[in-house]
DNA sequence: CAATCATATGCCCATATAGGCATGTGTCAA
DNA sequence: TTGACACATGCCTATATGGGCATATGATTG
């Protein structure tokens, strides 16, 4: 079987960086698509593809306004990612800023198993 | 081009919801492998094989002890995400509870039309 | 209707995947 | 050394991908 698709889940879907960075700028606002792909350096075809991934899984919402298309942001998308995480939050102070005691740690392990 | 690997970041790790389970059972404490294959109705070549990517990307790490080899979670390696995610933070609110206004505007519009 | 601008799709390709299964590697005990 | 146990890897397959490019679809204006 292969990986799961892009559009399964929002997880799915942010995996790709430059999914990410659209979402980026829509956290401003509105914006058509041609405008995404020249900020973001990439052709007119992408974007629309990527637009179309991030709108199956509920990302970013369209909304047709004369000729353009205006993608907008829809962060309750991203609520499955923010609950999971949430679940980790107690490590956060633990585990970020103790590199020093991390290496302790690998330190004594070794010494044990030697 | 394909898909990034799935070894590239965090991003792409946690695409895929077995290890994504993996990591939520680590929070309790080391595991050996066969255990979390069991915990999780996997065989052990595949709760390997996704150790394998978590290890890769930083998200797990391992420490052999006899026969065995205790993995364990390395929270640090979820940074990126927090980071990422926390960027978003101002619409947690805003979209989240979206829900309730809805209603809220349902209600009142059906006691203004009453 | 025709022309034009803004987007969306279709097609081709190379690549990495996750699963299934067999087998290699490493460690300990007798 | 030989087993036995715990785990890692290798190989195979089907599949979905993202990029490049051409082209279809939609809406607006003259």
């Amino acid at each position: 079987m292969a990986r799961a698709a892009t559009t399964s889940d929002a997880f799915n879907a942010i995996a790709e960086p430059q999914r990410r960075e659209i979402l980026v700028l829509l956290r401003d606002g509105e914006r058509p698509v041609t405008e995404l792909a020249q900020d973001l350096g990439m052709t007119q075809p992408q974007a629309s593809k990527h637009l179309r991934v991030l709108r199956e899984v509920g990302l970013v919402r369209v909304r047709g306004v004369g000729k353009q298309r205006l993608y907008g942001l829809d962060a309750r998308g991203l609520r499955p990612l923010h609950e999971w995480l949430g679940g980790f939050e107690r490590f956060w102070g633990e585990s970020f800023d103790r590199l020093d005691e991390y290496l302790q740690e690998l330190k004594q392990a070794r010494r044990e198993s030697a």
